[in-house]
DNA sequence: CTAGTTCGATGTTAATTTAACGTCACTGAT
DNA sequence: ATCAGTGACGTTAAATTAACATCGAACTAG
C-alpha cells in the first residue's frame, strides 16, 4: 500500500497512536492495533518492536501492554545522544567547581556524566553516584576513590534506586552535588517520578554545595513532583541556549553560569 | 515420567544426545533434531530450550548452535585465564538451584558471573551483588530485576564494598546466595581479605540457602581468615578436578555436586 | 491389592510471530 | 526524463508458541 495521506511522517504518527491506545487501554493485540491503524500486522509488528525498544511498550506473545512510567520520557539512550554538545559545555563549565581532593555527588544524569569524564585531572576525589554509566566511566580513574550508590536498578535512567539508594546518600556528607533535573521553571525543579525526586533531594540535603546542571530544552518546563526550589540551589549551570527573559528571571534568585557551545 | 523403552531416563538420554549432535554439527534444525530422537518438533523444542537454559546451546528461530564462548566476548583482558571451563561448568550446575520467581544473591567472583550470564531465560528473577561486571551483565535482562549492592569500589576486586555494603544487605532477605572463596579445606572456606570476608558472611546471613561454588584448584588451601564451616554451607558445587579423598571427605559434611567440565 | 487420583511428559491443534521476499513510491544523480 | 537505490509496507510460508488433550506411571486410600 502507498502512503498517500498528507501525514508528513505516517509511521511516527501511527506508532504515537499505538503508544496512545495501549497507553489508554493497559494492553492490545496487534491484530486489534492493525484495525486501529488501518495497517498490517506485520506493520503493526515492526512499529511494537520499535516501541517496545524503547521502553514504551512491553511486547508478549499474543499483544502488547503498557509500560508503567516510561511514557513521558524518553528513553536512556536515547537522552544519552541528544544535546551532547550542549552538556559537555556545561560540563566543562561545572569542573571549574572541582578542586582537587573535593568530595562530589553526581546523580544519574547524562550532563553529570559528562562532568564526570573531565574529573581524572583533578584527582585526588572522592565521588559519588547512582548512575551506572558513571560508575563504567570512574572505575578506570587512579586516584578517584569511587562510592556507588546500590539500589533497585532501573533500566528506563540507568540507575539505582530506591530506598537503600536514600539511606546511603543520607549516611553521607559530600562538597558539592551536581544535580540535573528533566523540567524547570524560573522558580522550581521538577521531576516526572516520585522515586527520583527521592534520590535527588537526598543528594541535595547531603551536599554543602549544591549545583544544577540544565540543558536549555528543559526550560521552561514543569512535570508531576517537585523537586526544590531554584533558590535552594548554590549555582545554576545553563548552556547558551535559555530565553533571555527567563534567564533573567533566574538571575534574581539564584547564581547563573551560562555555557557557551562552541559554534 | 513415563518409560517406554529400555531406556531408564528417555528424557535425560534425548537431551544428552541433542546436544551431542549440535556440538558435532556446529548446529541443526528443530525437525532434524525430531528425526534424530524419534519424538515430535514440540518435545524437541521443549529439550532445546532447557539445554539452553543450561547454557549448553543456542537457540534462534530456525534451529539451535553450539555455544561459541558468548560470554567472555568482550573482555579478553580480564581474567583471561583459565579454569574458565570449570567455572562454566560449575555455573551450569548450580543454575540447576534457580527457579523463575527466586531472589539470589550473588558474590563478586568470575564464577557466579558466569552463572549471571546464564539467568536470562529463567526470568523472572530478582538479584543481588555487589560485582560489577555482575551487574553489566545482568542490567541488560529483561525481566530480572537488579539490586546493586553500593559501597566503596575496590578496583582490585571489580566491586563493592565495606560499611554501606554490608549494612544494605543484612536489610536484604533473599531465597538463595551462591558464594565463591579463595580457598577452602574440607572443614573450613577462608579469603584473604577482611573487608571481602564481612560481605559475603553478610550475604550467607541474609541467603536461606547457601551454595558454594568452588572451583577445585582452590583446594585444600588456607587464607587468613575464616569465612565460614564447611557444614553451614547447604550445597557445594565444585568441578571434577577434586581430589578423590578430600571430595569423600567433604561428602561427609555438606551436599556436594560434581560438575564435569566435558562430555 | 486394586481403583481412583495426581502428576509429569508428550502429542495435537490453532494462533501468533518471524524471516524472507516482492511491490511500490520516493529520491537523487546521470 | 530515466533508472538504480532506498525505505516502508504487504504477502506468504515456515517456525514457534500457548493451550489443551492424552497417556502412562506413581501415589493414595480403602
Amino acid at each position: 500500500m502507498s502512503t498517500r495521506r498528507g501525514d508528513a511522517r505516517p509511521q511516527e504518527a501511527r506508532q504515537q497512536a499505538i503508544a496512545e491506545f495501549v497507553a489508554k487501554q493497559g494492553s492490545a493485540t496487534a491484530v486489534e492495533l492493525a484495525e486501529l491503524t488501518g495497517v498490517s500486522v506485520m506493520t503493526v509488528h515492526r512499529d511494537v518492536d520499535e516501541l517496545a525498544r524503547r521502553g514504551l511498550l512491553r511486547k508478549f506473545r499474543g499483544g502488547v501492554s503498557a509500560q508503567p512510567s516510561t511514557v513521558f520520557e524518553s528513553d536512556a539512550e536515547y537522552r544519552l545522544n541528544a544535546r551532547v554538545e550542549q552538556k559537555r559545555a556545561i560540563a566543562a563549565r561545572a569542573v571549574e567547581c572541582v578542586e582537587p581532593g573535593d568530595s562530589l555527588m553526581l546523580d544519574d544524569s547524562t550532563t553529570a556524566l559528562q562532568l564526570a569524564a573531565l574529573l581524572e585531572p583533578l584527582a585526588p576525589l572522592t565521588v559519588v553516584t547512582n548512575y551506572r554509566r558513571t560508575i563504567d566511566e570512574l572505575c578506570t580513574m587512579k586516584d578517584v576513590r569511587l562510592i556507588a550508590l546500590g539500589g533497585d536498578y532501573s533500566r528506563t535512567h540507568d540507575s539505582f534506586n530506591g530506598l537503600p539508594c536514600t539511606e546511603a546518600i543520607s549516611s553521607i556528607s559530600v562538597d558539592t552535588a551536581f544535580i540535573s533535573t528533566s523540567a524547570m521553571t524560573a522558580a522550581m525543579t521538577y521531576h516526572q517520578e516520585q522515586e527520583i525526586v527521592a534520590v535527588k533531594r537526598a543528594m541535595l540535603a547531603s551536599a554543602a554545595t549544591k549545583v544544577l546542571l540544565m540543558d536549555s530544552s528543559k526550560m521552561p518546563r514543569t512535570a508531576l513532583h517537585h523537586l526544590a526550589a531554584v533558590d535552594s540551589y548554590d549555582r545554576v549551570i545553563v548552556d547558551d541556549g535559555v530565553d533571555t527573559a527567563l534567564l533573567a528571571e533566574l538571575r534574581d534568585r539564584v547564581v547563573v553560569d551560562v555555557a557557551a557551545t562552541k559554534n
